[in-house]
DNA sequence: TAGGCGAACTTGTACAAACAAGCCAGAGCT
DNA sequence: AGCTCTGGCTTGTTTGTACAAGTTCGCCTA
């Protein structure tokens, strides 16, 4: 762990415990680096994270000062329903409906960079929290990777998880595209809804570390399971809103 | 405008014009200092922004690559409904519908940091865009910054910039949750869909740079009218799930 | 008392240097 | 052909320095 990181999670633990209660100041970067015996450019690398986790906002010339005090999951857990579920205290559990392999169509060749008509995976995939259907996941996976998910025990957990384990695949970036949509009849019956009732879809396309495309996924979480959270400021802008389709 | 910023700008107008295609590799940090003439940690100031916005991924001992090739809004665009809908090209118009003060609840206390009772403005709001009703948008300012808003037009365009005009308030950070929810009789009214329709709903708390909360909102976009974007990495991870409620 | 001014403080920007750590391709070997 | 290994390249981390720019607060003055 590099020494930045330390004294990021050195801070990050004081403010979450309440050192640093919200709106209140902290140290002076010249006073961190005295208490750290760390070079000021050290601290500020330090502050740099905990402001792109929205916990600290900065102004030229005055304190920073802490905006949040909740602690934000990681990447994995965001991007794994089962991580997420876990560190959040819940039993998550899925099954898969269905899987066949197919043509991928003009839209999904552009998204996953695949040449028109190369084969992908399409799985259909039901998730549960605590034992009640949440989540219904229609992912289209690239065909290169396709072996190793059919592979994959149909009731498997953490599907990320497996994938690390079993051929080494990291997610490493995300593209997501949030909106609310109404239930289908199949969205409806699987999660035990009625036809047309509010579900919130993410649909995301995530890549490894080299800039591939590996899946494609259309996911629809039951109003009222799940929330998505996200702080911003001037600074640092990740949200953004788009015109619908 | 700062050198890194013009170093990052550069490169992000040549990634978005295409010189740079999704999964090209960017030059090397030494390469683009000779360039431009800068020390490589002010090009690693630049290159680290566009990470932030998502655009370039990067790994230790590996070139960076580009991952999108799509520009990102500005932060007042996404606050502001009116400033994103003009810089996409649409035309935003919006009613002030019921505007009154009462104390306010001790969930709001909490949530904008006032004492318990103080007086807030409850304001209801009804936007269009190109005429169409697309958000309803139930705001909770702060009674401090309360006789600002009720001096406004009713039918005012953009409350953010009409803020920053007549008082200089500058709304500098924001916290978003983002769930699915049924219209409500009155949304579904106003909204002109049926009762029960899905909308996408964005909570979020905004406040000023000195970190003291303005308005608390809850904000109903008609289903496909509007989408929230987000790019995030291993490294940058903006977005969070969270359980509902 | 109200306002203006300025000094001290704090964050932002930029440069330079050095080493660590990870990636990659080509040389060389089996 | 296929494998390993090594050297060069590239990004990551840290330190130190200097100056710019914005904030804050006390002091002085009108």
């Amino acid at each position: 762990m590099a020494r930045y990181e330390q004294i990021a999670s050195d801070l990050r633990d004081a403010i979450v415990r309440g050192d640093y209660r919200i709106g209140a100041q902290l140290p002076s970067e010249a006073e961190l680096a005295l208490r750290y015996s760390a070079a000021r450019g050290t601290v500020r690398q330090a502050v740099a994270l905990l402001a792109a986790e929205g916990l600290v906002g900065s102004r030229q010339g005055a304190r920073r000062i802490v905006l949040g005090s909740e602690r934000s999951q990681s990447f994995a857990e965001l991007h794994s329903f089962a991580q997420w579920a876990r560190s959040m205290g819940y039993r998550a559990s899925g099954t898969v409906l269905s899987s066949h392999r197919r043509p991928c169509s003009p839209s999904e060749a552009v998204r996953l960079s695949l040449e028109p008509g190369e084969e992908v995976l399409d799985v259909l995939r039901l998730r549960r929290l605590d034992g009640d259907p949440v989540l219904v996941e229609r992912t289209v996976y690239a065909g290169w990777i396709a072996p190793a998910v059919e592979r994959l025990d149909p009731d498997c957990e953490s599907v990320t998880q497996e994938l690390y384990e079993s051929v080494g695949l990291v997610f490493a970036y995300g593209e997501h595209l949030i909106d609310a949509v109404a239930a289908g009849s199949e969205d409806a019956r699987l999660l035990g809804v009625r036809r047309g009732s509010p579900l919130l879809r993410q649909r995301r396309v995530t890549t490894t570390q080299e800039g591939r495309p590996v899946e494609s996924s259309d996911d629809r979480y039951r109003a009222g399971s799940v929330t998505f959270s996200i702080r911003n400021s001037t600074a640092a802008n990740p949200l953004v809103r788009r015109a619908g389709d």
